[in-house]
RNA sequence: GGCGGGGUAGCUCAGCGGCAGAGCAGCCGGCUCAUACCCGGUAAGCCGGGGGUUCAAAUCCCCCCCUCGCUACCA
């Protein structure tokens, strides 16, 4: 079995914030669930590089979009790898095999007559990069910046969506495609109000892939980009790859780009006559105070301060346990501490230490193999159970929580055993349970929490490393003769 | 304006015809292995307002009030 995932390709103009984070320890975490659930994984994530705001943003500074291109891609890079991001592959629009790509489309649309030339005018407004129906026709000002807009009449190609709206509606109709549910009626709404055929060149934009047309265009950065979905596991190039991973199985994004993702995307891949994509997933916007987190708001929620201060997985467990994955999310340091404090450092951490001193004091350190029946086994079962069926269904914050289930009752069980009393009986049998349920733990967390369930791992003296393991290692037996490893704090307390 | 969501405990929300729930915060107690942790108990709500259907309504229907989205760029 394979899974396919991708990301949105980030626009290198911005910093990336909390929210391009957001997207991406997402994705990682279902690909590091599918992988440990033993499917064929391709996480795909990348930058889109092209169009006018990057050509001007490189003006000025002095160099070029290219050398631009390559600086602020690079950040996102190390981003991810600070992050543990696992994708596959990170593509770049500027690629020479996704610029072909792109042209070939271009033409096959063209030769179809899914392309055809015609006569753009409407106002653009540069900073958004966008074009906009102004309230005020006589002085158009742009309906979100508020700055002026200019009016432009440009010959252009259009790609035909409403030949394939028809098609598309009913399909969404009748597929769950549209993810989170609540989003269906709104797509839907979108394409009934009218679909307008997309100007997908630009006459005066240099900074971009070159239309395969008489005239010397350049191709709609969105046109372009949405195109990676394709070209970053080889379409036209590498077909036996492309044939093993399309249809992508989810396709992550945040909700402000849905109509791009919903609407114009899923007519590309009809006018290629590819099979759509089985679930286009929109999640919301992480806002502080009442505003959206963008840096043009200025209110941008830095990952890497955070990171510092906290570390990866807090970030990570943070951002997926706090919010039910597809709604709005409000960031403020006390909540994220809260949460921090409660689940990490007072559940989880402290639980493994506990039971690792206990391990140390009451049996020199060493678990030896028990027969147990304590019902610890079969609550540690139900929680995979339902972990797995929330994971399946994108709902990330619920498989958290059905995790957690296993980490509070392991709480419970070491209190109501109190191994530690004078005449305490079954130590063995106690801790060996404990143990086993935390291993237990560790892995359902890898996907969530990489670096710490490879702690966890290390200090009760297993091999490996669990996101190496697959969620069958969960139905054996913790290992005879387990010698834990010294004692570490997994998660700092924060006052 | 059109379409849609929501208004339930102090906070965040679940429940959507059959005794009002969870997590967090609060309070009381227990424990003392552990990162002042953990465990147990407990209080707390005219389920936005009004009308209706029903043996029975937070839940279904109608009206109203408030609120938030989408309709229009950015993860």
């Amino acid at each position: 079995m394979k899974f396919y995932i991708t990301t949105p390709l980030y626009y290198i103009n911005a910093e990336p914030h909390i929210g391009h984070a957001y997207t991406t320890i997402a994705a990682d975490a279902l690909a590091r669930f599918y992988r440990m659930a033993d499917y064929d994984v391709f996480f795909l994530t990348g930058t889109d590089e092209h169009g006018q705001k990057i050509a001007e943003a490189a003006k000025k500074q002095g160099v070029s979009p290219q050398q631009l291109a390559d600086k602020n891609s690079e950040t996102y890079k190390k981003l991810w790898k600070n992050l543990g991001i696992s994708y596959t592959r990170f593509i770049r629009t500027t690629e020479s095999s996704h610029e072909k790509v792109v042209e070939k489309v271009f033409r096959k649309l063209l030769e179809k007559g899914d392309l055809y030339k015609g006569e753009y005018t409407g106002h653009y407004c540069v900073p958004c990069e966008g074009y906009y129906i102004p309230e005020d026709e006589d002085s158009p000002l742009c309906p979100d910046c508020k700055r002026p807009m200019n009016k432009i009449s440009e010959p252009s190609y259009f790609f035909r969506i409403s030949k394939y709206a028809g098609r598309l509606r009913k399909y969404i109709e009748e597929h769950e495609f549209v993810k989170p549910d609540f989003r269906k009626n709104e797509v839907l709404n979108l394409i009934k109000s009218g679909v307008c055929d997309v100007s997908i060149t630009r006459k005066n934009v240099e900074w971009g892939i070159v239309s395969p047309t008489p005239e010397k265009y350049t191709v709609y950065v969105w046109f372009d980009a949405l195109l990676n979905y394709l070209s970053g596991i080889g379409y036209l190039h590498d077909e036996g790859l492309f044939e093993k991973y399309w249809p992508a199985n989810v396709q992550l994004m945040a909700k402000d780009i849905i109509r791009f993702h919903n609407v114009i995307w899923p007519c590309m891949l009809m006018a290629l006559d590819l099979p759509l994509p089985e679930t286009i997933f929109a999640h919301g916007w992480w806002i502080t105070g009442k505003e959206k987190i963008s840096k043009s708001k200025g209110n941008a929620v830095s990952p890497g301060k955070i990171i510092e201060e906290y570390g990866v997985d807090a970030l990570r467990f943070f951002l997926l346990r706090e919010v039910p994955f597809g709604l709005d999310g409000e960031y403020s340091d006390e909540t994220f501490k809260k949460r921090y404090n409660s689940d990490l450092v007072n559940d989880l951490g402290n639980l493994v230490n506990r039971t690792v001193n206990l391990v140390e004091t009451k049996l020199s350190g060493t678990v030896a193999y028990s027969d147990t029946d304590n019902g610890l086994a079969e609550i540690s079962a139900a929680a995979y159970e339902n972990y797995e069926a929330k994971m399946k269904a994108l709902a990330l914050s619920e498989a958290l929580e059905e995790a957690w289930k296993l980490v509070s009752a392991l709480n419970k069980f070491l209190d109501e055993k109190a191994p530690w009393r004078e005449g305490s009986t079954g130590v063995k049998q106690v801790l060996y349970s404990t143990v086993s349920g935390i291993r237990d733990c560790a892995i359902m967390l890898a996907p969530f929490i990489p670096e710490s369930s490879l702690k966890i791992w290390r200090i009760l003296g297993l091999p490996g490393d669990p996101c190496e393991y697959n969620f069958a290692a969960l139905r054996e037996k913790l290992p005879d003769g387990l010698t834990t490893q010294k004692r570490e704090i997994l998660f700092p307390r924060k006052k």
